[in-house]
DNA sequence: ATCGTTACCGTAATCGATTTCGGAACCCAA
DNA sequence: TTGGGTTCCGAAATCGATTACGGTAACGAT
């Protein structure tokens, strides 16, 4: 079945498609008998304007791109739940990239959505990205970019983060506040600014209670993977004097820490407490359920989608658009791995 | 700064644009000189191609759209991922929509889909989708549509589907393998294919090894989660002779069958062994670790991508499109929760 | 001198919808 | 009959790129 058009229905009625054009748009200047006539036959054409055709005339592709290092990761996965619910309620849809936590590839993916043709794009930056040309190239062409989750100062943009280090503070305060007082920190690699904003929030909080900073409690997490924490609490626990506590960068981590630590016959949490940081749905699963601060994904999403659309519109109607840097905070879950030894938690 | 046109760089030479367009695009007819030049000031004005008009004149839009029941579901992340890397390649791009398992907002989504252009659609049915009627629509209008994991045999499309029933058979004859007699199965609802042919593999694995099928041991999970897992095994535990073996339709509900048994003092895989379906992440990390039957996400994507770009381009080129049904096999993930008692597995 | 060929480029139609402008037809009043 | 005002609709430009077709010039061949 041919795709019915303007000139179809035209052609039936021997009207010109501009009549016809007016009908279907509900303007004035048509009469009551033609304006039926032309929503008859275009119900019985079934006729739908062609998308390209009004795109071009409208200079709009109701389109938003998004980057994300990796489709698979949860956390990415909650904040593209978000965001395609906000932009599809704006009447836009969604052209879904992943970076592979490549610079090359992102670069690449953010210059084929341009010339896909996009209204404006959302991204998280890929861990090794460390220039932001591609991203002030698409401003340069009038598109508004917004940044979540992993971001550069250095691009001119709104942006939407969690406060990781606020989240890393209270994570580590609650450990302390649970009387822990020998509390070691698998960290993430430096570069991006998430782990290093955890690795600050901990030490902030150490040092707000007065406990001193250990070197020898300090272990890095190359990959952020589960073997990592396996070899870190292993490490940790072969000290003369081992942590009280743990608070890992990742909850993947904190279950290899977990993991390893049941091997070594420590208990959990009455040896060692333990908290994470994303509060994964394995939280809840493992045993004893491992603490986690929550990090509002789905949140992330709608306020990202939310400025961006908001770009969108403003530069359309000509108006001036304020950046803005959305911070949205982490939430403790607090579970049985970090739990007080007398009990309550 | 405004997007240069082909008539931009044609004024500026005092050429016209089709002499431009021939030039960008390496046709003949054109002289040296004037090639050279044009090339020259379109790279001086960055011009680029506009999308739209290039589509409008195509006939192309260059996108395929997905829809999924659940973006957040590691299975459908996997498939999406699978997904973007074939079309990519094809320089195509994803359009990724979300069903929430609503037939209403699927045929919404798919319905907005077409509106907003595509060139051919990728879809996971939603559970309580009875009806092809929004999917037989986009046919009419020449889009190929290919179905992946929850399928309808109502619809004359192409599909890439595991193969539920040997997985299940392949499950509960692993149980059976390890000396268990008693398996019982935790299924889901009825309506999804996917749940039936995995009652029906694991009746069929019984029947083969001549083991009675006992209503006992048949429990319904409403919600595929977790809650549900520990309801099951609790009921079953409860039974005058528990069952020692029990396969859960889903992941989720085995590790919830998991949590009740260690709740309620049986030793996995001692006294109970265990087993799921879908092989995720969070399989490893459990204490101990569950088995399942890896679900081939990544590898559906691609070929259900592959099936679909293939089709677009045979509908182009007026080549007879085949209709192919692909049936991937789920392989065998043996770990501790299912192995034999005298420690081998 | 005439014809045919080649090289090069412009004209204009096309994709489909939108929108401005102008004009025909009609009615009523003068 | 003429003028002013509606009402309704067609012509044509526009968005930007593509492409079939036609035309001009230059050149060599007969």
């Amino acid at each position: 079945m041919k795709r019915a058009t303007l000139r179809d229905i035209a052609q039936s009625l021997h009207i010109t498609v501009a009549t016809v054009s007016r009908a279907l748009k509900g303007y004035p200047d048509i009469s009551a008998a033609t304006k039926e006539a032309v929503l008859a036959t275009a119900k019985a054409l079934r006729y739908e304007p062609h998308p390209m055709a009004v795109k071009l005339r409208q200079q709009a592709y109701k389109v938003v791109g998004v980057v994300v290092p990796d489709i698979i990761h949860p956390f990415f996965s909650d904040v593209i739940s978000g965001i395609v619910e906000v932009v599809e309620a704006e009447g836009y849809h969604v052209l879904l990239t992943q970076s592979n936590e490549s610079f090359e590839k992102e670069t690449r993916v953010t210059r084929m959505l341009r010339e896909t043709g996009i209204d404006g794009l959302l991204i998280c930056l890929a861990n090794d990205t460390t220039t932001v040309e591609h991203l002030t190239t698409l401003q340069e062409y009038d598109l508004p970019v917004v940044q979540f989750d992993k971001v550069s100062a250095d691009l001119p943009a709104s942006s939407v983060v969690t406060d990781d280090f606020q989240g890393a503070f209270d994570a580590t305060e609650h450990l302390i506040r649970q009387g822990r007082t020998r509390i070691a920190h698998i960290s993430g690699v430096e570069g991006p600014a998430n782990t290093r904003q955890r690795r600050l929030g901990y030490e902030a909080a150490l040092a707000a209670h007065s406990l001193p900073l250990l070197p020898e409690y300090q272990a890095t997490s190359k990959h952020v993977v589960h073997t990592d924490g396996v070899a870190a609490a292993t490490t940790f626990m072969a000290l003369p004097q081992p942590p009280d506590a743990i608070f890992a960068v990742t909850d993947a981590v904190a279950i290899g820490a977990l993991t390893a630590l049941k091997q070594l016959g420590r208990r959990v949490p009455e040896d060692v407490a333990l908290i994470g940081f994303s509060n994964w749905a394995v939280c809840e699963l493992v045993e004893p359920p491992v603490s986690s601060m929550a990090q509002p994904g789905f949140e992330i999403g709608r306020r990202a989608a939310d400025l961006l659309v908001r770009e969108i519109k403003a530069r359309r109607a000509g108006t001036p658009v304020e950046v803005e840097h959305v911070v949205l905070p982490a939430t403790l879950r607090a579970r049985a791995s970090s739990a007080s030894p007398s009990g309550e938690r």
